[in-house]
DNA sequence: AACAAAACCGAGTAATTTACTTGGTTTTAA
DNA sequence: TTAAAACCAAGTAAATTACTCGGTTTTGTT
C-alpha cells in the first residue's frame, strides 16, 4: 500500500510551488534543486498535473511553472489522484468504474475496500496545500524556538 | 496505493475461516475452491498468518487451519498488516520504526502521510472478521429478497 | 502397516511495474 | 542570437509481484 515516488514527488513539489507562489513562474530546475530531485523525472510529474489543469506552465527562458490557482484551492488528493489515479485499494472499488465482477452485489471484501478507499480519500481531500504551508511555518517557528 | 494480492487473498481466505468457524479445521484446498484461489499460493499467505498468531494449523490427514480465536477479535488490520507489513503509504511513516531522514522533524510532507497511515489503520482496524459475517448476512438477506 | 490427505518448506520464474535516463524539439525573454 | 526553459517519446535496469514446482513431514483412516 505504499505511494510510489510519482505521488511523493508531486506533493513535494506542489508545495514547493505553493511556498514560491507570487505570480512568478517558477522553473523546474529550482524545484529539483530545492526538493533534491530529479529535474528530467520531474518533468514527467509536471506533465501529468499540467494535464489535470492543477499548474500552468510558461515556455521558453524565463519561463517555469506555476499553481493554477491559490495554494487553498488545492488539495493533496488532487495532486496524488492526478499522478497516480485512484487511491482505491483495489481495483473493483476504482470511482466511476464498472467492475467486471458479477459477484460485486453479493461482495463482502468489497464493502471494507470500499470504506479504505473513502477514508483515505476524506483525509486526502481535505488537506490544501494551503494547510500545508501552515504547518510548515507553525513546524519552523516551533523547532526554532526550541533549537535556538 | 493498491493493495497486493496477499492482502486481498488474505482477508478472502480469513473470511472464509470465520464462515467456517467450528473447532473443526478447515483444509486449504476447500478455501481455495470456494474463493477461487490458488492453493499453492494461499499456502504461503497461511504462512505468514500463522506466524501472526492468527490462525492455527492441524497437521496430517483431517488436518486444515481454524481461527486462533473468535471472529469477533480478529481485525481486518492484523491480516493485513502480518502479510503486507505497514500500511504505511511511504516508509518514512512505518510505525516504530526509526526513519534515517534527519529532516524528519522539519518535514511536512511527513505529516500528511501520517494522517494517511492513521486514517486507514483506523478503518481497517475497526473491521472484525464478524463485522464481515453480519454484512454478509445483511447483503445476502438482503438480494435474496430483492431478486427472489 | 500402508495409504492418502494434508501442512510445511525453499527455490525458481515470467510478467509487470517502477523510477528513472537519454536525446532530442520547440518556445521565448534578454 | 543565445541560452534558458518547457515539451516529448522512447529506452532500460532493477525491483516487485504473483505465482508455480518439487519436494518432505505429519497424521488420521483403513
Amino acid at each position: 500500500m505504499r505511494l510510489s515516488t510519482r505521488g511523493r514527488y508531486g506533493v513535494k513539489a506542489m508545495f514547493d510551488l505553493a511556498l514560491n507562489y507570487s505570480g512568478e513562474p517558477v522553473p523546474l530546475k529550482s524545484i529539483a534543486e530545492r526538493q533534491g530531485l530529479s529535474e528530467a523525472y520531474l518533468e514527467q510529474l509536471m506533465a501529468g498535473l499540467r494535464k489535470a489543469g492543477l499548474v500552468k506552465s510558461v515556455r521558453g527562458a524565463q519561463g517555469g511553472y506555476v499553481l493554477s490557482t491559490s495554494p487553498d484551492k488545492i488539495t493533496v488528493g488532487e495532486i496524488i489522484r492526478s499522478l497516480e489515479g485512484s487511491m482505491a485499494p483495489v481495483d473493483c472499488v476504482i470511482e466511476n468504474e464498472e467492475t467486471d465482477c458479477e459477484k460485486a452485489e453479493y461482495c463482502v471484501t468489497r464493502l471494507v475496500w470500499e470504506r479504505i478507499r473513502d477514508s483515505i480519500n476524506q483525509v486526502v481531500d481535505s488537506i490544501t496545500l494551503q494547510d500545508m504551508i501552515d504547518d510548515y511555518k507553525r513546524l519552523h517557528q516551533r523547532n526554532a524556538e526550541k533549537d535556538g
